[in-house]
DNA sequence: ATGAGCATTGACCGAAACGGTTAACAGAGG
DNA sequence: CCTCTGTTAACCGTTTCGGTCAATGCTCAT
């Protein structure tokens, strides 16, 4: 990668990688054309490749960047430090959001990443995700208190649905596009509190 | 169409919509070449271009299909006719997964051409969804009894919380390509249970 | 054996798209 | 005026595309 492009204004280059992140996560890496990616980012073809000497470079490039932003915002809002399971999964969703804002077509591009095929590629995709798979879910469950929850609740289980349900729910909205962050937010606020409604010993139980 | 497409073997017409399905889940309409399909399809291109005698009348079949297809086989597996929203639900999984089976990336088609932008297509797409569009969920609702549920719960909120976690769910098998039934359905038979153990009234509830 | 009729394909076509290069242009600073 | 830097239109050789067609084999009644 060509060093010029880092100095270049922050939001031509946010304009560039979005760019990026949008063709190939419609895409194959292979029938994602640079030509499409330029004309996205609003300039000519020769000019991103003077930043990027070749396809793949920019294809690892955006990958590396999604890994390193992913990380960085996930360790910045605190949803590691927190002790409420809830809370935690708020703050991380909230992290998620954040990048969804600076970069739509991210979250896309890291999954079609990770099933990418092509030869060119996709070996170095799985080299690098090696270190990033997740542990924290497992540790997170195992720090809760069980009397928190109503009797009897299978803690795992629930742990997955609402897994699957935040999937499920941020998925509909990348599907259709154009997202509406502040509705996104408040759907899941809500979600939120929908879960700790049910999962949650109440408190005349507890009084019990 | 060319009718005599109609007049092979079940097995082959299968695969050659299931190749279809799969260049056409994974890329854009206009870059899903035909030559790929046919490949997919083990058979020519040329052969491929005598059953339809050209891409989008192909497209639109596959379109068609889909939605014929999905229509019989929930009407078959009488989901809507069952008073207890669960074992409905479980119909109804069921039922994507009877379909998942015979065409496994179909499901992803739908999405696809859903959002597909191509003029070449997008038009009838949308054309043809206007019919489809499900009233069925908010009736199912509308039926079932809030006396059997835990007191005090936002029915409409575990419904959409139960939907987004379904298509979670889903959505995970569907990555990553390779698919195990048996466990896909064992799993979504834990989930239903789950929900019933938190989301119903349990009977010494009832009882007291 | 023969030939009519059908399923199937390899080879081909013109057009378009691809990754990547290059020579030239525009504008700011001295 | 010249130079340096950012930027691009135009181009190149290659590949891929949708679609066609003549030719190949296959079946089966004569």
């Amino acid at each position: 990668m060509n060093p010029k492009f880092l100095s270049l204004p922050e939001e031509k280059q946010q304009a560039i990688l979005n760019a990026g992140y949008h063709v190939f996560s419609q895409n194959t890496y292979k029938k994602s054309p640079m030509s499409e990616i330029a004309e996205a980012a609003g300039i000519s073809k020769a000019l991103l490749f003077h930043y990027f000497h070749n396809k793949k470079e920019l294809y690892l490039f955006l990958w590396d960047t999604c890994a390193r932003v992913t990380v960085e915002e996930m360790e910045k809002s605190g949803c590691y430090e927190q002790t409420d399971l809830f809370a935690g999964m708020n703050y991380g969703m909230q992290a998620k959001m954040r990048i969804t804002r600076r970069y739509p077509d991210m979250a896309l591009f890291a999954v079609k990443a990770f099933y990418e095929k092509d030869p060119e590629v996709s070996g170095e995709i799985q080299k690098s995700m090696e270190g990033y798979l997740s542990v924290h879910a497992r540790r997170k469950l195992q720090e809760v208190d069980p009397d928190d929850f109503i009797p009897g609740i299978d803690l795992n289980m629930m742990y997955m649905e609402m897994y699957w349900a935040s999937e499920g729910y941020l998925w509909e909205f990348l599907q259709r596009g154009s997202m509406d962050f502040d509705e996104m937010e408040c759907g899941f606020q809500k979600l939120l509190d929908f879960w700790k409604s049910v999962y949650l010993k109440k408190p005349q139980e507890e009084a019990q």
